[in-house]
Formats: structure tokens, sequence, C-alpha cells
DNA sequence: TTCTTCAATTGACAATTGTCACAAAATTTA
DNA sequence: TAAATTTTGTGACAATTGTCAATTGAAGAA
């Protein structure tokens, strides 16, 4: 069970575990293998889980106009969902697909209220998993609100240089929000 | 104490309010007048309270290169603070100012953390505000990665027109990410 | 390996937006 | 009220970015 083992370490950097708060989720949690390009959630279904990441990557994207805009990308060793879908219960606007053959642990809504009934700690999990998503998704907002082309991708490669290592340009420029084109003559003034 | 009876209706349209969790806070709440152009929260100060602001209007925004860039605009019957300021307990990297003059009640987040301990609808009440600040968060991501500054303005225009009513076009300019000039000739352009 | 397919780059040109300068309008102050 | 200050609007031009088309490069399949 290396996978369960991995997401009680990760959980454990957020709060520090008691071994009775971990052992009330083991029956709960689903480990799942999702091949490279397969979906975790799809538009119109609704996301009812969060999903420990153990191996692997993912993006986020909507449509639209028929044109896929990436949002997030979620690497291993962290969480993802469409929390926009798991906090109001409602279907998911947004696609979260493999970009690498991936494992992952979920853990179901419903189950994890169960948890939040019956310990305390799994309550403030939930808190501080939410003021993680909160910080993130401050952080895309600002970089968002950089003017340039230019600036938005020295921030990725400052902040998150392994997305640009393991995602591919055109993805890439989808988050944020330029044309492949004007993304790849940034990258060649870059390497002068 | 008008202004207290008004959290207590906005808490209640978040979470159904027992009125024993309510009579605990009672004794935390402080209500402040802040006048138009004045700071509730500045750089390089901690923000230790989340605001309700009963009357008034507020711009967050943070210095880039010296240009202040806006962030959100927070308006009355709702709640405001410097949240990763507040999450992390680090010092803010922006400014709340008043666009109003204001009347705003602060719980400050110690009493808010004894209340949480209390009560356990405290708890969910501060769960709840930080889902609500992370959707916020994600439709403010959502509208900042539209292409154009015509869809930005028409984005605002269809789901925040108040803020279109009560902010100068600079500061919504500064909001959407584009000069005042070309906000202004966008508007030109639909009035036609 | 070679072929096939998809991803990334580059050029040319058009569209959008920013910057600067100044005028007009609105708001504040005396 | 008038004067001063701030905000908004507009023109001219430059810079950035998008779009389309063609080329190059890289990864996987036979």
């Amino acid at each position: 069970m290396g996978e369960i083992d991995n997401f009680r370490n990760y959980l454990n950097q957020v709060i520090s575990m008691d071994g009775h708060s971990f052992g009330l989720a083991k029956p709960y949690f689903q480990v799942e293998k999702i091949g490279k390009g397969d979906y975790l959630v799809t538009e119109g279904q609704k996301c009812n889980k969060i999903v420990y990441i153990n191996k692997g990557l993912f993006r986020i994207f909507y449509l639209k106009d028929g044109v896929e805009i990436n949002t997030c990308f979620c690497k291993d060793k962290s969480i993802t969902s469409s929390f926009k879908s798991f906090i109001n219960q409602v279907p998911s606007t947004e696609y979260i697909q493999a970009l690498e053959n991936s494992v992952v642990v979920s853990l179901s809504s419903e189950n994890l209220s169960k948890l939040q009934n019956e310990s305390p700690t799994w309550q403030t999990i939930r808190q501080l998993l939410t003021e993680k998503e909160c910080l993130r998704l401050y952080d895309r907002a600002t970089s968002l609100s950089f003017e340039s082309a230019l600036e938005k991708y020295k921030y990725l490669l400052n902040y998150h240089p392994e997305i640009i290592q393991r995602v591919s340009i055109q993805h890439i420029a989808s988050y944020i929000g330029v044309s492949r084109e004007t993304l790849s003559r940034i990258r060649s003034q870059i390497r002068d």
C-alpha cells in the first residue's frame, strides 16, 4: 500500500496526523490507475471526490467556444479535484485529464463528511486543503494579471519550473493565455 | 446595534445560525468607521481579522513597480480580508482602501479561533467563508483568462454590474488589466 | 532503420492594445 | 460661485500579440 502511505505523508505536511484519525479513513480510500489521455472528471459529471496524485500529472481545462483552455496542472504528491463542483455539489464545467500514466488515491465527498463527523482532525484537514486551494488560485490570478506574455512565462519559470519541464508548450500557452506561436517566440528570445 | 444584526443576517445566508453561537461572538465584534481613502490594511501589516462591510465599498490592490494593481472590489453586505496574510499569518502584501465612507464589523483571527473551539458552528462558518473566497478567486482567474479587453469588461458588466456603477474607470481598468485609455475606448464602442 | 504523425518553430501581415500628448468633463476646494 | 484638481475621452503612433501558412523537428509505429 505504498500509495496510501504517501498520501499519509502528504497529509502530515499539512497537519500532524495521529494514527487513529488516519486509520479511520483507510477503508474509504480508493486506489486507481489512470492512463495517459484518460479522464478523471469530465464536463457535466459531479466531482464528488478529492484525489491525491501518487504518480503522474494532470491538467484541468474547460471548453470555451470549442477551444480547450487549461486552468491548472496538478502534479504528483499533491491533491486535485474540480473544486467548484465539489464545493457546490454541482456538475463540473471542467475536465481533468491525465497527461502521464498516473496512479491516484481518491476519497469521496460522502466519506470525507463521515470522517469530519468522527474526527476533528479531518475537519481541520478539509479547512487546510481549502485554504491551500485558495492560495493557489490567488497566485494564478496574480500571474494572469501580469501584462506581457513574457512576464507570465517568466513567472512560471521561476515558481513552477517542473511544469515547464513536463508539460507541452501548447498546453502551457493555453494556461498563460497566449497563442502557441507567441510562446514559441518568447522561448527563443529567452534562449539568447 | 444595526451593524451587528446585519452581520448576523449575512452569516445566516451562509449557515443557519443558532442564537447561542452568535451570542458567543457578540463581545468579540468591533465596529469601525473607515473614511473614504483611508486604509483597512496596508502593506507590511499583518491582517489578523475578517471584516464584514456593513456600509461602503473597498478596493484591494498591491504595488507592482510602484503602480497600483487592483485585485478585488468588496462591497457592503459582504466580507473582506487580506486572506493570504490571514491564512498564512504573514504581513500583507496588499492594501485595502475605502472607496466610500464605510462602516465595518471586524472579528480578529484570535477571537475567531476561540469561537471555533467553543462552537462547531463557527468552525463551519470559517470553512464556508474560505470556500466562498475560493469560488471568488476561481471566477477572477477565469475572467482574467479571457483574451480581449472587451470580453473582460463584458464579463464584469454581466456578473458585477454594481462594481461598474460604483467604481471609477481607472480602477476598473487596473482590475481587468488594461490601460484606462483602452477601457475608455471599449466603453464608447459599447455605447453605440 | 524509415515512414508517419504530431508538436514546435518561423515568417508575413493584421488586429489589438499600450503609450504619450492633449482636450473635455466632472469633481473637489476655496 | 469660480478656480483648481482629478478623471475621462480621443488622436497618433509604436509595441505586442494573434492568425495563417509553411517549414523544421521530434516521437512513435511498422
